[in-house]
RNA sequence: GCCCCCGUAGCUCAACGGACAGAGCAGCAGCCUUCUAAGCUGUUGGUUGUGGGUUCGAUUCCCGCCGGGGGCGCCA
């Protein structure tokens, strides 16, 4: 917001310094910790270090060299337009700007860019983002929900800051676990399935935790037991081998069945309001895979050891000549020759930089998967993508229950729709509770934007690489540091500027307003808050971090409610104020209602 | 054996190598005839696991150790 006369001020020092021989360090600007008001910063640190270091002979204290260079610059600078003082303290120096300037231009940028504010200018690059790569054929767990809570973030984040997006899922709608309920469904189970898609694919879940027990080898089996469930194990792998085959029963069945699951999973991102731009899916990628395996061997990249009963392996730390195991050998296709996941994700990835054209490629995956995604890396950079450079695997830690990690195949999972469904309960309780003057009608709508909004922000407030102990009266709190806080500060905005409106006399929002009286310590922080929005934006986007936007609208908030609460808005002491105060409302109802877009929550107007 | 992640208030978590390590929950004390109290204000609580190193400056970077989790050629 004064860039201009931020480098203006650089320019100034760095014109002193040449000219006084001093070697100035690279400046880095922040701003400066102190609120109260807004300015930028800067220190001569480095520079006093450099100094001491080159050893012209005098001794000298680096802080107060610091100092030293900080008041000489500071004399030399003088005035800037824009700018009410300049000080040195401590090594650093502190440009203050004119108080009823800044917040004019931060409110008016708020506003005028409305949707638009804090969107960065397009970056020429295209990026894709997987995410949301749920086993299939049966129901989405609250650790799915995580997974494609933080993709969809992260992809909302790096579109606002100006990447060229494409959002990407890879369901596994094929494998062994496919195939085993596919089994048990076929042996004991057909045309029992139940209505409504969430039942059903519930109901598949049940007969899954069923399916494995039945082929899981236990302890202290009888030999009966032991022949029951071998014979079980050479039922599902057989139909493995019909699948693989081609067989039309298998096919039919498995077609049926995966339509299921997608219905369903189709269903939950439109309550978590994502659109997916690509499905890649895993049956489709088998075939790809194996042509990939072929050119990397070819190319001297990967060993085909089949000739001696091998697999098809790629020797990575040789290859990159590291004596330290590091990223170890990778197999890319098995023995038999069918694909692997590693294969698969390989042929992906080429499809993603020759079909798609990506120029960054994230992978939204659990952590567990860290050394697979280094291997994939390094073979894709070995192959000659100059693109692997800029592949990211964003890992993320589980969501684990008090029984431990979740395990679809063991039943130890706490379904998403269970979750949304008690999120809306709780929500509704409260609202009868306020016997707010809320339409019944809106009533249910507004409670799945709290529940939900709820549920998203718990998921988002913890930084990627932890896991989240789930736990349900945490994750739909509505007090403290939550989704519905947050919310609430745009509900309250939102019911200020309602009753302004209905003055007939108010037109405050097409006109830019003068802060030319003495603002308050609230609205001050406010506004620097509201002016950050930008700079957050990218820095949440440049480092993939979700997290920083979660941080950054709660603190919003937070400066909102505070705000609210000690600033009077529309009995403001004259009509200048109140115009003025009206124009930062707005300009705070903006920001959070773009936030929290950002985090794929909803800002309601009534709550 | 090797690789990766984590260790910060009682609990759950923050903190581009910078100015006094911050929030929420829990606890304690206050605030609703006022723009909705899903809120606000105050307060209790820390040798940042540990020992070194680099640096003007380390919660942050490097090394060792302790403790927890994950992974390591035919699972995904």
């Amino acid at each position: 917001m004064f860039e201009k006369e931020q480098q203006l001020i650089e320019e100034k020092i760095k014109a002193y310094c040449a000219a006084k021989g001093i070697a100035l360090a690279p400046l880095k600007w922040s701003a400066i910790p102190f609120a109260g008001e807004w300015g930028t910063s800067t220190s001569f640190f480095q520079t006093a270090a450099d100094e001491a270091r080159a050893g012209t002979g005098k001794k000298i204290t680096v802080p107060q060299r610091a100092q030293e260079i900080a008041e000489q610059v500071k004399a030399e600078v003088g005035n800037v337009d824009g700018v009410s003082h300049i000080e040195a303290v401590k090594g650093y120096i502190n440009v203050y700007y004119k108080t009823s300037e800044y917040a004019r231009r931060a409110v008016d940028e708020a506003i005028t860019s409305g949707a638009n504010f804090g969107r960065g200018q397009p970056k020429g690059e295209r990026i894709m983002v997987e995410y949301s790569q749920p086993n299939l054929l049966h129901s989405f767990h609250i650790g799915h929900a995580r997974n494609t809570i933080l993709g969809e973030v992260l992809a909302r984040l790096v579109e606002f800051a100006g990447f060229e997006t494409i959002r990407a899922s890879y369901p596994g709608d094929m494998g062994l676990g496919v195939i085993t309920i596919l089994w048990i469904y076929d042996k004991f189970y057909k045309g029992q399935e139940p209505e409504g898609i969430h039942e059903r694919g519930q109901w598949l879940l049940k007969i899954y935790v069923e399916a494995t027990a039945l082929v899981e080898k236990k302890d202290n089996e009888t030999p009966e037991e032991t022949a029951q469930r071998e014979a079980y194990d050479a039922e599902r792998r057989e139909m493995l081998r019909k699948w693989e085959a081609g067989d039309e029963y298998v096919r039919e069945l498995w077609r049926v069945t995966r339509e299921w699951s997608l219905e369903e999973m189709r269903d939950i991102l439109r309550t978590l309001d994502v659109k997916m731009d690509v499905w890649f899916f895993e049956s489709e990628a088998n075939e790809l895979g194996k042509a990939i395996v072929d050119e990397l061997v070819a190319r001297g990249i990967a060993v085909d050891e089949r000739a001696t009963g091998g697999p098809v392996i790629v020797k990575i730390d040789e290859k990159l000549g590291l004596t330290r195991e590091k990223y170890r050998t990778m197999v890319i296709l098995r023995s038999d020759g069918t694909a692997l996941y590693s294969t698969n994700d390989l042929a992906l990835a080429k499809q993603k930089f020759e079909q798609y054209h990506v120029d960054r490629s994230i992978y939204v995956v659990d952590f567990r998967q860290s050394m697979h995604f280094q291997q994939v890396f390094k073979i894709l950079e070995l192959w000659g993508f100059p693109q692997a450079a800029k592949c990211y695997h964003l890992s993320y830690g589980y969501v684990t229950l008090p029984k431990g990690a979740m395990s679809s195949r063991r039943g130890n999972v706490v379904l998403f729709k269970d979750v949304y469904d008690e999120a809306i309960q709780r929500v509704l309780a409260v609202e009868s509770e306020r016997s707010g003057n809320v339409a019944e009608d809106r009533r249910k709508e507004i409670a799945k934007q709290i529940g939900l909004g709820a549920l998203v922000y718990s998921m988002l407030s913890v930084d990627n690489n932890k896991d989240i102990l789930f736990d349900i009266n945490e994750a739909l709190s509505f007090d403290g540091r939550t989704g519905p806080y947050i919310q609430n500060a745009h509900v309250r905005a939102n019911s200020i500027l309602k009753k302004a409106r209905q003055d007939p006399g108010y037109e405050s929002q097409n006109t830019s307003a003068a802060f030319d009286y003495e603002l308050t310590r609230h609205e001050i922080e406010l506004i620097e808050q509201i002016s950050r929005f930008p700079q957050t934006v990218q820095q949440a986007a440049n480092e993939y971090r979700p997290l920083v936007m979660a941080q950054y609208v709660y603190d919003l908030a937070t400066e909102f409610h505070s705000f609210y609460h000690a600033v009077p808005v529309l009995q403001g002491d004259n009509e200048k104020v109140k115009n003025a105060r009206l124009r930062l409302v707005a300009a705070a109802k903006q920001t959070i209602a773009n936030g929290l877009k950002l985090l794929d929550i909803q800002a309601p107007d009534v709550m």
